[in-house]
DNA sequence: ATGAAAGCGCTAACAG
DNA sequence: CTGTTAGCGCTTTCAT
């Protein structure tokens, strides 16, 4: 374990000091901090990175010249000669909604305070960007890759796998990749919330897909279908809509279909908290009341379940802990420790009732 | 203008293939390139960047050798050479909210385009911890910062721009501190909220205010004290609360504080949509109808705002505007063109008025 | 206990 | 037109 690695701790600028007086503007180099101290560059090497001994008064002239010059070193020219970049990528499809914000936030301060940085990349649910993104970061040499993929073939992820870089794949599964995962059970947190509506009273319940299948998706899809005949009621296609998109409107859009094609819906599901909110809107517009008329679910435990009007009943993660997990298993990756095998780390959601599900009226 | 700077649509991986046969694991470099090819690595670099002239022959030979080992350039080595990393750091409080997420990632879209990357740092409003930001992204070399700042002193910000290091101000001043900055009009934001809610004839309207001042929350104090008083209307310190962070609960709370201490009260600004939509539950759990008994406005115009039940009153703000008037100041910075006097650019934001005001009871 | 020197992978003079 | 070579700033043998 190195000090100065790309320790934001170990690192202090010389406040308010100017560079070298020498050579204005270029940066000090461990070169000019050895010719300072009279020293070689590889007792300054020493005395910073604290990799053998090297007697007091060395040490001493070493970091008054470090102080006095404003010194800090170079990481990239580090990194290239230790082969480690103390960057790992997080390739995402949008970081435009609260649940991805607080992942990615929990997870770069986690990673942080081990002397990581994050990469971020958007890919807009776009297969091309994302292509694009993981050779940028391949290049850049990131120690490894966290990603929510919006492809369906792992063809390039396993590629990356096999060039010895780890990765980690959050919220998504690829079938018949065999790759380090976190990932919420889906599963359980359908089955808890619609047996929920269904012990409400309710018979006919809508059900919200995402714009195209992926697997959190389909679990959710599958899920419902599967509860529903357990109850001994009917999978009717006709209560299943997709959202034409990831936005408030897309869900308000899509209960108004789901509500004029089948009129006797009195409860909804929606695979995103975001479109729960906006099938709400929906439905007010439409008249009706929530949860008088309809009870609406969500996914996800956004913050904004808990103060919206009315507030959400939602499937809720613990981000937190997920972002815990996901860095925990990172660094496990990265320092080499714990067994290689493949890990499936999953994460029980937990049903949260709130305002919007009520009783099935009449 | 290389072409093969960090661009994301140069690199392609050779899908499938593994690394050199010879060496097993090691990411062929441009030296096996040119063993492969039969040429120098000088030949390989300049068929790569075209920047002279290589005959057809040698070129085909070595774009067959790339291909076939699949090889792409190691950008921190390249980047270690031309003292540029392609990267730029972009450091803000949080990521936990859609208007900071919208912001980044519209940033991100932009620069990737221009092959730039983003390393984003949380600092959690606290000072400490964007100092270490700051030191850990000047240690990795970062061409340029982008940062909505915690601290009130300049002077590290001051100290990294001496340094030659372009740095841009996000929608924060500093003040005395000259250096870039994107910020938006508070000033007209507020003045047209505060207007809107008194010729809706409200004259006891609370102000629930930041934790803690910095540049933007102390404009809209201001302002709002000010066109009380162009209306004749008396400045109360009693009708100022702060919220204590920046959460809903914080709005929620804030808003009970005010109306306890002053039940006259019929309209709230707040400063942030976040804490708006937290006042508005506090409201409804108190019993308050909004709009009929209090009206609300909240500022960011956060994507929320037009799906809430109501939907919420508020200071738009273009954020993708935003995003690209950042990007192309910074754009300008990293290539030099453009004058280099400081850049002071300011968007004007757009009072939309939804469901969440309306006239005074009474 | 310390220094000299060889690279990490790449670009750019400098030579032909 | 192409190859040789000297670094970029740093760590790490290998000597002494």
């Amino acid at each position: 374990m190195t000090m100065f690695t790309n320790g934001a701790d170990d690192i202090a600028l010389g406040g308010g000091r100017r560079a070298a007086p020498g050579k204005e503007g270029r940066a000090p180099t461990i070169k000019d901090v050895a010719k300072k101290a009279g020293v070689s560059i590889a007792t300054v090497s020493h005395v910073l990175n604290k990799k053998r001994f090297v007697s007091d008064p060395l040490t001493d002239r070493v970091n008054e010249a470090v102080r006095e010059l404003g010194y800090y070193p170079n990481l990239p020219a580090k990194n290239l000669r230790e082969n480690k970049t103390y960057t790992v990528g997080f390739v995402i499809p949008s970081l435009a909604n609260e649940t991805i914000g607080i992942l990615a936030e929990s997870i770069q301060k986690i990673l942080f305070r081990r002397h990581y940085n994050l990469i971020i990349c958007n890919t807009s649910y776009d297969d091309r960007i994302e292509r694009e993104a993981l050779n940028t970061l391949l290049a850049k040499k990131v120690d490894a890759i966290i990603i929510t993929p919006t492809c369906r073939d792992g063809s390039q992820l396993a590629e990356i796998q096999r060039m010895g870089i780890p990765i980690i794949l959050s919220d998504r599964v690829i079938p018949g990749l065999p790759v380090d995962t976190v990932r919420i059970d889906y599963v359980k947190g359908t089955r808890d919330a619609i047996t929920h509506l269904i012990e409400l009273g309710h018979r006919q319940i809508g059900f919200i897909d995402r714009k195209f299948d992926q697997s959190h998706s389909l679990e959710k899809k599958v899920t419902y279908k599967q509860v529903l005949e357990e109850y001994g009621l009917a999978f009717d296609t006709g209560n299943v809509v997709r959202a034409h998109g990831f936005d408030y409107a897309s869900g308000t859009s899509a209960a108004k279909t789901l509500l004029e094609r089948n009129p006797r819906i009195t409860a909804l599901f929606a695979f995103f908290d975001i479109t729960a909110f906006g099938a709400m809107r929906g439905l007010i517009e439409m008249g009706y009341g929530v949860p008088q008329d309809i009870s609406v679910v969500g996914c996800d435990g956004m913050p904004f379940t808990s103060a919206s009007i009315p507030r959400l009943t939602t499937i809720w993660v613990d981000l937190k802990k997920m972002a815990a997990m996901t860095s925990g298993l990172l660094m496990e990756r990265l320092e080499g420790v714990g067994d290689s095998k493949t890990k499936d780390l999953v994460i029980s959601p937990r049903l949260v009732i709130r305002d919007s599900t009520g009783p099935c009226p009449g």
